[in-house]
DNA sequence: AGCACGCCGACT
DNA sequence: GTCGGCGTGCTC
């Protein structure tokens, strides 16, 4: 790169060539929210040098129109040369800044950064997904700022002191000399702590500590309804200097928020997955509940894991990051046994209860049997009337929701479907509706066969609705409501049936995997899973890992008052290591059953995955091009001979999977294909230049020229492979 | 992602 | 003769 006398000032009118070398010394660096994957350099016209700093937004002349994007470097002219080599691109000069003071910080620019190579995104998208919305509406937001420092909070009840118990104590001691001490970079906790060991007692004084030391914290909570509990729970200890995101806010509230936070005013923000990105300044402690939760995981681009973010924003910022869950998550286990991370064991219940009984009840013993109930074994039966009859609350869990499964016909065995999706419709008895769950296509009922006509359609399966009607037919005195997907769509119903649950107003609550998740009701002595199978016959590497979870959290719903729980568990398969591990309250040997599982089948967390989903109108061209796909990639990433120089030797452990048809293949109405590679760990790859894995496969994938009426989607390590 | 440029079919 | 289809390539 030798020729310093290129072109490269902008052709202004101006006809000294000096005074545009002179517009500014310096060029900046220009991220846009649009999936390229490079930076755009602009001049600087003398007006906006001082405010052209990095982390402001600024608008820029782009193509033939203007874009807002963001100014992610201020780099001297030279080095645009030599970035632009050898072709003269003419450089525009930037229109406009935006903001007086950065939007991002250094350390929010080098963080998302970060994601969108880890992720496969342009930097840009992933800037504007860490930003709040109102960051769009320009800059009428110095008004606000004013509003913003008189921090207004509600004191809830004052903080309440607990003893902690021996196992508490002793973490308690670890965490503590973590926080105080100076390290650089912290290693990051895993409390595993069985349902009831008083976790949040643990964060609590965490977050104390962490305050004392004049820092801040970030807690990130799974979901909002678990959030409130917490959030109650951390209002009275932390008053006005606790902050809650939540995605029912206004652009309004968000906004004075998001200063008040970025001001120092708020010291504890508590959120969902995306707090992960709060502007929190000196953050000392970064911690997440229920670290094993999928919601963590965002299923648009950027494919983000906020697990992830959280450890490498802790490891750039100083700040511990501590994770708490009753059943860890595979990768955190194995972070903990290669010493990445720290393992912290709590496995005892405060105040020594007793860990609830589980009985496993194998329904191939009842097969055949004249039972009053097909739903409900004899036990089950029995254990629900006494529960009744002591006015104890009692759970039942079938994660399915509707009627039926499925509508067979019985002359010619045909399955009512989705027309978009090819999967079996479900009976929504309520809505007298055939409802597909993937794509939410509703069909009317009929009454005889769509292919032969001929009448006695028979329902198949049965869902949480089915449950409802059976218990109600069954125990016909119980007060009984059912919790899911299809009744929370009701505004405010969702927190009426919890409260008239809470008060006892209700006898069973029925529902999906969402009643078993967190919620404290001390007077339910009893939870039955009605079919514990559901879900693990998926195609899905980890379908035991989920139902191990749902099992275990859903068993510690049960006797969390004074008097002890009972769970039942019905299923066909009462060997499989999902239900014999559950009923045993093990984890650590479930754990070690499916550790095996996933190296032997070269599954996360001993490799990484990273999906490549083609969807397309066109069937023929989502498959061509799929097809395609995998194509390049063997030539770029290839075989062990043909390993590209540009990759670490460490990308030779590839195995380039499919082109597949994804498990629901024709989803509202797109064909879907996808190809998986998997790799060694990411964690164990080096970076080879300055770009990740990922980045390299995204470089790639931007370089080639799809066919229109085509789009992908790169998923970097995938929770679910649909 | 948009959006312009460009090259082949049925229409006022 | 043109309007318009969407395949291709570029954005500092």
């Amino acid at each position: 790169m030798s020729p310093s006398s290129k072109n490269i000032s902008p052709k202004s009118p101006s006809t000294n060539p000096q005074a545009d070398e002179n517009i500014s010394g310096m060029i900046a660096q220009v991220a846009v929210p649009l999936p390229i994957p490079t930076v755009f350099s602009y001049s600087i016209p003398e007006p906006h040098r001082a405010k052209a700093i990095p982390g402001v937004r600024a608008t820029v002349p782009f193509r033939n129109t203007e874009i807002t994007g963001y100014i992610v470097a201020v780099v001297p002219i030279s080095s645009y040369e030599v970035e632009m080599g050898k072709r003269s691109v003419k450089m525009k000069p930037l229109i406009g800044i935006l903001d007086d003071q950065p939007v991002l910080s250094t350390g929010m620019l080098q963080l998302t950064k970060w994601v969108s190579e880890h992720y496969g995104s342009s930097w840009g998208e992933a800037i504007e997904n860490a930003l709040p919305r109102w960051v769009k509406y320009g800059k009428k937001v110095e008004k606000y700022i004013e509003k913003a420092k008189k921090a207004i909070g509600t004191h809830a009840a004052p903080p309440q002191d607990y003893a902690l118990s021996d196992e508490q104590h002793s973490a308690f001691e670890i965490i503590q000399k973590v926080l105080s001490g100076n390290a650089a970079t912290k290693k990051p906790i895993l409390i595993y702590g069985v349902t009831g060991s008083g976790k949040s007692e643990l964060y609590i004084r965490a977050i104390r500590q962490t305050l004392k030391q004049d820092r801040a914290a970030i807690c990130l909570v799974p979901e909002i309804a678990l959030t409130e509990q917490l959030q109650r729970f951390f209002a009275g200890h932390f008053g006005e200097a606790l902050e809650i995101l939540h995605s029912k806010m206004t652009d309004g509230e968000r906004f004075l928020t998001w200063k008040r936070i970025e001001m120092g005013t708020c010291k504890v923000v508590l959120g969902p997955r995306s707090a992960v990105f709060a502007p929190v300044p000196n953050l000392g402690l970064l911690i997440m509940d229920e670290e094993h939760e999928g919601s963590y995981k965002q299923e648009t681009t950027p494919r983000y894991h906020a697990r992830e973010v959280a450890a490498r924003r802790a490891q750039n910022e100083g700040a511990l990051f501590l994770m708490g869950t009753a059943t860890p998550s595979l990768e955190s286990m194995e972070m903990a046994e290669r010493g990445v991370i720290d393992r912290i064991d709590l496995t005892q219940r405060i105040d020594l209860r007793a860990m609830p009984k589980v009985d496993v009840i194998d329904l191939k013993r009842y097969q055949g049997d004249k039972r009053p109930s097909l739903l409900f074994s004899p036990p089950l039966m029995r254990e629900i009337e006494t529960n009744l009859k002591n006015q104890e609350g009692t759970m039942l869990l079938l994660n399915r929701r509707g009627f039926s499964t499925s509508i067979r016909c019985p002359t010619c065995s045909e399955i009512e479907k989705c027309k978009h999706c090819e999967v079996a419709l479900t009976f929504h008895q309520e809505q007298n509706l055939l409802l597909c769950h993937y794509c939410n296509y509703q069909k009317k009922v009929t009454s005889v066969c769509g292919e032969c006509e001929s009448p006695l359609l028979r329902f198949m399966g049965f869902g949480t609705e089915k449950i409802e009607s059976e218990v109600a037919r069954f125990f016909p005195s119980a007060r009984i409501a059912r919790l899911d997907a299809d009744t929370t769509q009701k505004r405010g119903s969702h927190e009426k049936v919890l409260e008239d649950f809470r008060e006892r107003k209700i006898d069973i609550l029925i529902g999906t995997q969402m009643i078993a998740k967190g919620f404290d009701f001390p007077h339910v002595t009893l939870v039955g899973v009605v079919l514990a199978d559901v879900g693990l016959r998926l195609p899905d590497f980890r379908s035991s890992e989920r139902t191990f979870q749902l099992l275990t959290q859903f068993a510690g719903r049960a006797g969390r008052g004074t008097k002890p729980g009972r769970v039942i568990i019905q299923t066909w398969m009462p060997e499989h290591p999902s239900i014999r591990f559950a009923k045993e309250h093990d984890f650590l040997s479930f754990y070690a059953h499916e550790k095996q599982c996933r190296e032997e089948f070269h599954y996360p967390p001993y490799r990484s995955l990273i999906n490549i989903i083609i969807r397309s109108h066109d069937e023929k061209k989502a498959y061509l091009f799929a097809r395609e796909l995998r194509d390049l990639l063997r030539k770029e990433l290839g075989t062990p001979a043909a390993v590209n120089a540009d990759l670490p030797s460490a990308v030779t452990g590839l195995e380039i999977i499919g082109p597949a048809p994804l498990p629901f293949y024709k989803l509202r109405g797109h064909f879907r294909w996808h190809v998986m590679l998997k790799i060694p760990p990411l964690h164990a790859s080096i970076p080879s230049g300055d770009l990740t894995i990922t980045a390299k496969i995204y470089q790639l994938l931007m370089d080639l020229k799809k066919p229109s009426g085509v789009a992908f989607q790169l998923d970097v390590e995938p929770l679910n492979i649909l």
